[in-house]
DNA sequence: GTGAAAGCGCTAACAA
DNA sequence: TTGTTAGCGCTTTCAC
C-alpha cells in the first residue's frame, strides 16, 4: 500500500505538501497541486485513516451503538444500520457496531481506545442512562430517539405524536367512533422509550379532540397471543371498529385472530399500523400505515453527526412527519 | 485521558516497561508489575487502540461484511452480527460493520485505511466474488458460508446437507413418501449461494436414498404467494403429505394457506422448517424445524479468526452439525 | 509557496 | 530485569 512518502517522492515534493494539496489545508501552486494528485492517482493512494486521525485529522470512524433489546423489532434496526452505514460510506467514514453487552462502558471505549469521532445512539429512552456519559464524553452525537431532556443534544425521530394523530384523524375521518392502540410490549414502557409515550399521546390526545372513545393496550409481540388479545378488546370493547397496531410482529397474526373470530377487514372492522412500509404492503390485507421511514433516520442521523463533525451547527431536534398511506385495510365506518 | 507515559511516570518505570508489564511480552519483576498495575488502574488507563495498532501491535479491529441483499432473512443477519460483536468484544476487538454497496473495495478500503486485522464474510456464494480479493489481501479472514474452493480458506456453516437428510429422514421414519422442499428466493439459486445448494442437495439425495418421491420449489419470499404456492404444491403432487420449509417469510403464511384449503397441520399435512428456533415456537403450531444456530455461527466463526489472529491453526470447514426438534407440525402419516 | 522537523500513543528492536 | 531509541503514517507547527 502506498504510503505518503511514495506519493512526495512520486511527485518530487515533501510529504507535507501532498499532505496540504490533498486536504486543501494551506494554499499550493495549482502546478504542483497537479503533480501530487496525479502521483496519488498513480500509485493508488489512500491515506491511512487511524494514522491521520492519531496525528491530528478528523477521526473517520463513527460508533452506531444498537442495544437490540427486547421488544425492539428487529428488521427495523437492521434497516437503520445499514442506512447509517451506507449514508457514512458516502461521507467517507466508517461505522463501528456496538450493542448492549456494554452501553455506557462501549461509548467511552469507543472514543477512547478506537478512534471514533462521532456516536450514534439508538432505541433512547426518556431517561436513557447512557446519556450522562454521552455528554460527559463530549464528542459529536446524534440520538435516534428523542428523550425527555434534549438540552444540548441532537435528536432525530418520526415524529410520533403526530403519528398518533394521524391515525385517529384518518378513523375520525372515516366515521369510527372508538378506536383502540396496541402498543408496544410492556417492557418497552417500563423502560419509558420516548416514543411509545409520544404515540399514545398524540393517539389519546386526537381521540379526545375528536370525541372519540379510545384505550391503549400493550402488545406483547408474541404471535401466539394474539387470539387471546383479539378476543379481549372486542369484549372490553363492544363499540370497538377501529384499531391501530404499533407492533410489528403482532400486526398479521392479529388481523388474522380478528378474522378468525368472524370480523371482516375493513368491512366489519379497519385495522392501521405504524411500520416500515414494506411490511404493511406484503400482508394478505395490504395495511394502511404510517410509515416507519428507518432509511430516513439513519441517513438523517449520520448527515446531521457529519455536518457536526465539520463543526456546522446543526438543529436540536428533528422530528420526521409522518406520511400516510392509505391501503386497503381501512374503510367508512358501516355499522 | 491517561496515556502509557502518565503510567509510567505514576510507577516510576519507563513506557516501555509498562508496554511489556501489560502485554507480558517479556518478563518482569512482580514488583515492578505490580507498581504499574496499580498505576494503570489507579489511572484508569485503558491503551489507544489503534496507536498500538500501528505501532506493531495486533489490530484489535475486525470488519464484518454483511452484504444484505434480497433473499437474506434480516433477523438471521442481526442474530449473527450480535454474537459476533458481543463474542468479539469478549476477545476484546470491536467491530466495523461492512454492507453490500462496496463488497470488494469495501474489504480492500477497510485493511488499508482502517486498522481492521481480520475479516468476517457472510452470505458466501459458490462462487463469490469477494474471495480472489480476500484472498490477495492476505489477512485472517473467516467465511460464513461455504464456496466452491475452500483451499487455503476458513469457513464455517450449519451443515445444510446433512440439514436436509435430517428432515427427509424424520419424514421416512414417520411414514411419508412424498416429500416437497420449499426453498431460498429465485435470486438466492442464481448467484450460486452455497447453503441453498446444499440444502437441496442433502434433501433430494436422501429422498432418493429412502425411496421418497420428492421436488424443490424455490419459494419468493413474499407471503402473498404462500396461497398459489400451496395450490401448486397441492395440484402438482396429489399425494404429497409433508412439505420442508426453507424461507421465514413463507413458513407462516404457507401453514395458513394449507389450513386454508382444508388440510389440517399436522393430522393431513406435516410441515417441516429449517430456521431460527425462536420462530419456529412462535407460530400458531410450533413448528418441527433444524436450528438455523446463527448466534453459534456467529460466536464460532470470531473465535475462529481471533485465533487466526494469534497465529493459531484453525481447521479449514467447520460444519455445524444439524439439531432436529421435533414440534407439533409433524406426524405420521395417516392417509 | 514549500520543506524540515516534531509529535500523536504506542511497540519492539537494541542496549545495558 | 529494565531503559533508550526508533519508528508506524500522518498532520501541523515553524522556518524559509
Amino acid at each position: 500500500m502506498a504510503k505518503i512518502t511514495d506519493v512526495a517522492r512520486r511527485a518530487g515534493v515533501s510529504p507535507s505538501t501532498v499532505s496540504y494539496a490533498l486536504s486543501g489545508k494551506r494554499p499550493i501552486s495549482d502546478e504542483t497541486r497537479r503533480r501530487v494528485e496525479a502521483a496519488a492517482r498513480d500509485l493508488g493512494y489512500r491515506p491511512h485513516a487511524a494514522a491521520s486521525a492519531r496525528a491530528g485529522g478528523k477521526p473517520n470512524v463513527l460508533a452506531l451503538a444498537a442495544p437490540l433489546r427486547p421488544g425492539v423489532h428487529v428488521p427495523v434496526v437492521m434497516r437503520l444500520a445499514v442506512s447509517v452505514v451506507t449514508t457514512a460510506r458516502a461521507h467517507d467514514h466508517d461505522v463501528l457496531l456496538l450493542t448492549q453487552e456494554e452501553a455506557e462502558e462501549g461509548l467511552s471505549r469507543a472514543v477512547h481506545t478506537a478512534s471514533v469521532g462521532g456516536l450514534l445512539l439508538t432505541d433512547v429512552g426518556l431517561h436513557d442512562p447512557r446519556l450522562p456519559r454521552l455528554r460527559s464524553l463530549d464528542r459529536p452525537s446524534v440520538l435516534i430517539g428523542v428523550p425527555a431532556q434534549t438540552y444540548g443534544l441532537t435528536c432525530v425521530d418520526l415524529d410520533f405524536r403526530a403519528a398518533g394523530e394521524a391515525c385517529v384523524e384518518h378513523l375520525a375521518e372515516l366515521g369510527h367512533r372508538t378506536v383502540a392502540l396496541v402498543g408496544s410490549p410492556p417492557e418497552v414502557y417500563l423502560r419509558r422509550t420516548a416514543y411509545a409515550h409520544r404515540l399514545m399521546h398524540g393517539f389519546t390526545t386526537a381521540a379526545t379532540r375528536h370525541g372519540l372513545a379510545s384505550s391503549v393496550h400493550p402488545g406483547v409481540p408474541d404471535p401466539a397471543t394474539a387470539p387471546r388479545l383479539a378476543e379481549l378488546l372486542l369484549h372490553e370493547h363492544p363499540a370497538l371498529t377501529a384499531v391501530v397496531v404499533h407492533n410489528e410482529p403482532l400486526l398479521a397474526p392479529l388481523i388474522a385472530a380478528f378474522e378468525h373470530l368472524g370480523l371482516r377487514v375493513p368491512a366489519d372492522l379497519s385495522v392501521m399500523a405504524v411500520c416500515p412500509d414494506d411490511l404493511a404492503v406484503t400482508l394478505p390485507v395490504p395495511v394502511t400505515s404510517v410509515s416507519l421511514p428507518a432509511d430516513e433516520l439513519g441517513a438523517h442521523a449520520v448527515d446531521l453527526l457529519v455536518r457536526k463533525l465539520h463543526g456546522t451547527p446543526v438543529p436540536e431536534t428533528t422530528l420526521v412527519p409522518p406520511r400516510l398511506t392509505e391501503r386497503a385495510s381501512t374503510s367508512r365506518r358501516t355499522a
